[in-house]
DNA sequence: CGACATTTTGACGCTGGTCAATATTGGTGG
DNA sequence: CCACCAATATTGACCAGCGTCAAAATGTCG
């Protein structure tokens, strides 16, 4: 597609510093590739894959922080996660060469470009390179699995107190030491990644600060105690899940929700 | 249909049936492989893999249900999946070679092994096979992007309700047509899977009966109303997540509700 | 046929969504 | 440089969905 990336040269990577960002053992081999994969920038707001679009190529987020989402029935959009430095980015395009969701920048960011094409060469050149893309992937259906599991098993506080907790122990986010981050996200879409609404999102904030857990002024959030946030309280009761708001446009076919039952 | 596989013991089937099986289009290569894979089979309750235990093998089941699930913080079961014909398993231990979740069997199960070691091997002999792998995760990882928004998306009758359309639309789950339905799992199950309590499912099908889109009779649903089930009702408003409630072993210990307030 | 497990139904209330209004921040023009 | 306006965040009041507690009903199994 068009690269509107002008600022400065979008410099290179190797094999092995993709594997090594994604935390993946580079296998022997990896080290001996001399390929190199182009980088490219996006400014907050840009996007790095649309639903429906075609694979082109898979990224390695280098810098700065992405949010994927889908749009549910009523519209609505619903995050399925904050992609940072690490993450592999448009996996799940693999299974039917179609992107499944958008993927857009919420800062400046940087990711390595690994070319649709490249990957079924890599494979075939490489053994270790296919256990990188199985790692890598599988991560992401465990990610998944643990995101839903504390959505069902957290209340309101607790989710967000977990997922600011979750937020410092990544790299990327802090801005200076990992006491201090800055949120490149707002409210709402904190809550439309945890199930949540903006308010009840904003005076989980406010409670996690008058507990003392947290410092919050806008988006900077100062972690006074972390152990508390991690530690999250079963608080009260329920557990189930409400809906959504919808109100407005309703009306609407649905055929929606593609799988509801899926593999293990 | 199951007419290959003599009935007795572990049969075994080629690659390019347990293609076929995940509805993966088989690759060339594929169909001249002579290699086979034996399958197994599984009573009620039985457990294909444990979370931790080293990854052996990868799953394709042939016939029957099974129950994917992890333990959350509190000891309750969360589900993932009800991994059933065409659908793989185990592939959440791709990433660290050992499994992340339980897999029960729920009735009589069957399953194609696909050995860990023959993973490799058959990357590297097969280009078409590794796109295959590639697509089962992926299709995983979307399966679960698709429910998790659904969760967040609709309210408690409107979920069961599509959870019901999903099944029936599935091939397995069927007890002859496509009409009625015999449920392989309790109320308990289906509530930890929609991130409900299993007082809600059972009020959901008195609802759904009530309004005359399904017929209820224990286990065995009768679907009078597809359509209705597939266009989930917005219902109301709402749209949180509670908590778990740990129930069985309660018996006190404090936290209870007691803490609320100062937890908080 | 009696003890247990699963499901259903009812009453009650907490958590969190909805509605709504007020603060803060940020951007823009005079 | 400051007034004005739009976007985002915070707070409050209200209320309802769904969890919790409790018990009855129906089915399972020995």
């Amino acid at each position: 597609m068009i690269r509107d990336i002008v600022t400065t040269e979008s410099n290179s990577s190797s094999l092995a510093q993709a594997c090594r960002l994604l935390g993946l053992p580079a296998v022997a081999q990896v080290a001996n590739v001399e390929l190199r994969f182009l980088h490219r920038r996006l400014k907050p707001g840009m996007r790095l894959c649309s639903q429906g679009e075609p694979l082109e190529a898979l990224y390695v987020v280098v810098a700065g922080t992405f949010k994927a989402f889908v749009d549910d029935a009523e519209g609505a959009e619903v995050v399925l996660a904050f992609p940072a430095r690490g993450d592999l980015v448009g996996a799940d395009a693999l299974c039917d060469q179609h992107h499944a969701s958008y993927v857009t920048a919420l800062d400046d960011t940087e990711v390595i470009v690994l070319p649709a094409q490249s990957l079924a060469l890599l494979g075939r050149a490489l053994d270790g390179f296919n256990q990188f893309i199985y790692r890598a992937l599988s991560r992401e259906v465990v990610a998944g699995h643990a995101l839903r599991s504390s959505i069902q098993s957290l209340g309101a506080e607790a989710r967000v107190a977990r997922f600011l907790a979750q937020l410092s122990a990544r790299s990327g986010f802090c801005g200076g030491g990992n006491e201090t981050l800055t949120l490149p996200m707002s409210r709402q879409e904190i809550g439309r990644y945890l199930g949540l609404t903006i308010e009840t999102v904003s005076r989980a904030f406010s409670a996690l600060q008058a507990a003392g857990h947290i410092g919050v002024s806008q988006r900077t959030i100062r972690i006074r105690d972390l152990g508390a946030l991690e530690t999250a309280q079963p608080v009260a009761t329920s557990r189930a899940a409400p809906r959504p708001a919808a109100a407005r446009t309703r009306r609407q076919a649905g055929t929606g929700w593609g799988g509801l039952l899926a593999a293990a």
